[in-house]
DNA sequence: AAGTTTGTTAAAAATTTATTTAATCTTTCA
DNA sequence: TGAAAGATTAAATAAATTTTTAACAAACTT
């Protein structure tokens, strides 16, 4: 191999480079550890990977391999693959970001509005009682009307994000905002 | 006070509780620490706290709440208020969930943006230099090629990303996502 | 069926992150 | 200006995660 086909392939690998780097730092906004995003980063420019791939690459262990293969699995940032021939199992990157963005944010959003809906639901409930109830001093009647109110106007972002979803989900997003803007 | 109204101030407090720990368990999306979390969905209930009222409230250390509400201040979820007479310093929660979304979410993928795009646009000056290099072997070239459309596609999210921030920036996505929606 | 290879689980070690105690610095009011 | 109160920083401790080593289980080969 040639001095300059040399250097060539070390430019490649150092372009490579930065933009794992990039990847990995910012994907703590997906709740992954550094290692997971590195992973990550690292199987985006592979079209798959073995675990012991992984690890001769990333330099760590095979069960850590396993384990932050699994969360990205998880994530849907990694799938499994079949590979005729081989015993090993091979993965493989999710290397359309829209997905990866459709599948985290979603999920994580609707999380948060099914969790706090259910518990705004509950919580609206027992105000209700107590504002109905006759016994109750004016102060807390008060009280109890103040917080319901609170959490019936807090309701709308909730609805708002809920409708994010679905318009991401469904793609009608993208009649608004296009993927590819005519300039 | 009579045995009823305490009943119903255990009731309200019970209501609260419901909702601080359904916003606390969800923010971690957010990036904060569960005290952290804790004491947001405490102070989304308070018209305003001291320090040492959240430190009585949560039971935990001064400097902890101090740590927990410089983080929030961070995010923009808490802000200082000037309270005339009191010489302790004062914090407010942001109510607004619009806000609090629009700045976290916005300053995030701001960063994921910029942080992913000067990474590119470096590899790609790399990448094109090995494709314009006379001595490079094809092999290398195609390489280099293929690396460099791969970036190039990428591009497109990020820019979609960037439109995202904008249109939730300058609130034109509400024209296409209402927060009250008509029915 | 025995022996290998591969992947996962369990327990231990190490690292990182969060929290507290103690000390320092700032601000405010007399 | 000095004393007192309040907030922050620093160092130490505690807790929680992450990573690894080691043991185990499953699947394939011969």
């Amino acid at each position: 191999m040639s001095e300059s086909d040399e250097r060539s392939k070390i430019k490649i690998e150092e372009a490579k480079d930065k933009v794992i780097g990039a990847i990995a730092e910012t994907m703590d906004l997906y709740g992954v550890t550094p290692s997971a995003a590195n992973l990550y980063a690292t199987m985006y420019f592979k079209d798959q990977m073995t675990l012991d791939e992984m690890r001769t690459d990333l330099e760590m262990s095979k069960p850590s391999m396993s384990t932050s293969v699994r969360k990205l699995q998880e994530i849907e940032m990694v799938k499994k693959t079949f590979t005729r021939g081989s015993r090993k199992h091979t993965y493989v990157a999710e290397k359309n970001f829209f997905r990866s963005f459709m599948v985290f944010y979603c999920h994580m959003w609707e999380r948060e509005v099914k969790m706090n809906m259910e518990a705004i639901e509950e919580a609206q409930e027992d105000l209700k009682d107590v504002i109905k109830d006759s016994t109750s001093t004016l102060e807390v009647v008060e009280q109890a009307k103040k917080y319901f109110d609170q959490l019936e106007e807090s309701k709308t972002y909730y609805h708002w994000l809920s409708d994010l979803v679905a318009s991401i989900r469904s793609g009608k997003i993208f009649e608004f905002l296009p993927k590819d803007p005519q300039d």
